[in-house]
DNA sequence: TGGTCCCGCCATAGT
DNA sequence: ACTATGGCGGGACCA
């Protein structure tokens, strides 16, 4: 037993947002195509459960493509813009807020029960034959579990800020929403709490943004992502949001270390130690010029490999490592990076929003780099 | 205290 | 049967 009575443990370490702000960290770098869930799980030093939840979340805004067994596709930021608007078309369509009960596919809670498939459940429909970057279930029997998931719980609460006038949003609203059950209280709750992690990751990512109801001190989410002025609701690392209590994140790649103590009596030694995973290389790079990266622990006064990171408006957290990266990506870097993989977008609408997008992260640069650099990391 | 939400048990889906 | 996924909710944390 481990009542770890001296080391500190933090909650705030072991936080999905920052898993996921590291997980990025790790990825959105020129060359990767491939992520391994095992490679994943090693190199951020979290039990692999966790980096389903992540996973999962990514892949919902299309940032991740799940390709194989343990394999998802790195798509990008750059193909968020397109998610988004998918998931746009999809809420739009199928009346995210006026169709009540059947956002979740009207979820007949107790678990399995044949549950005749309902035909206009949130999800995938036609879509079929176009090549949407957002994963597609396959509406079946036991597709009753997918109605729960996360992926699709953190779609239909991403369609919630797209498809509605609503610039704010509690979780407590976003579960009804997208639940419309006669007030199942029990279910709301497990359905919050997964709002939360998701919140969390789509946080970080500066999805979105916690504050407050002006009116009641409520916590609630204003989105960010694509719209939004430039200057002020992307996220910008030095106008840091947090004053409101936020939580901000430490800085701790390798959270492995300190657990928090469980009060078990009967610990059953699971059979999870996450060394038994066999850590292959599963980044994979075309570009074999892809420094590795050393688990990062860069403490104070060492620079941080991170030179090949870019970040879009959804740059992850920053991480205050207390070492100051100076790399900040260049236009240029960004500019050609951006074209490689700039979509080549028909739709007039889509293509704007990507404009848009671009714009705003042009803006935000420059805005920045005039001032003085050391003040991004804070 | 009550809002957060980490942790990991264990049911299911996939091979 | 074994492994990969990931739903779920107890209860630790923390403002």
């Amino acid at each position: 037993m481990e009542l770890d009575s001296g080391s500190t443990y933090c909650r705030k370490q072991k936080s999905l947002g920052l898993l996921c702000s590291n997980f990025l960290n790790l990825y959105n770098r020129e060359g990767v195509d491939t992520v391994g869930l095992d490679d994943a799980a090693t190199r951020l030093g979290v039990e692999r459960r966790r980096i389903y939840d992540i996973v999962n979340v990514l892949e919902s805004v299309g940032i991740l493509r799940r390709k194989a067994k343990n394999q998802y596709t790195w798509k990008g930021f750059s193909a968020i813009p397109q998610a988004l608007q998918e998931l746009k078309e999809e809420g739009i369509k199928e009346n995210i807020l006026a169709n009540g009960g059947n956002i979740s596919g009207k979820i007949s809670d107790d678990e399995d029960g044949d549950s005749c498939s309902n035909p206009n459940s949130l999800c995938q429909k036609d879509s079929k034959s176009s090549s949407s970057v957002l994963p597609k279930f396959s509406a079946s029997k036991a597709d009753n579990r997918k109605e729960k998931s996360l992926t699709l719980l953190t779609q239909n609460f991403v369609k919630l800020f797209l498809c509605s006038k609503m610039e704010m949003i509690s979780l407590e609203e976003a579960a009804m929403l997208l639940l419309k059950s006669e007030g199942e209280t029990q279910i709301n709750r497990t359905k919050v709490r997964r709002l939360y992690d998701i919140a969390n990751v789509l946080s970080s990512m500066k999805f979105i943004e916690k504050t407050h109801r002006p009116d009641t001190r409520k916590p609630a989410f204003r989105w960010l992502g694509l719209k939004g002025k430039p200057d002020s609701a992307f996220a910008c690392p030095v106008a840091p949001i947090e004053e409101s209590k936020k939580r901000v994140f430490g800085a701790d790649l390798t959270n492995s270390s300190t657990k928090r103590y469980k009060v078990n009596p009967a610990p059953a030694e699971k059979t999870n130690l996450l060394t038994k995973t066999k850590l292959q290389p599963s980044v994979k790079c075309e570009n074999s010029e892809v420094d590795e990266m050393h688990q990062g622990n860069s403490e104070p006064g060492s620079t941080p490999n991170v030179r090949n990171y870019q970040f879009g408006p959804f740059a992850p957290e920053i991480q205050n490592a207390g070492g100051a990266e100076e790399h900040k990506p260049s236009v240029q870097d960004w500019e050609s990076l951006a074209s490689a993989y700039r979509p080549q977008y028909q739709n007039q609408a889509l293509k704007d929003l990507f404009d848009h997008y671009v714009e705003a992260w042009q803006s935000w640069y420059s805005e920045v780099a005039k001032k003085n650099p050391m003040q991004l990391i804070p």
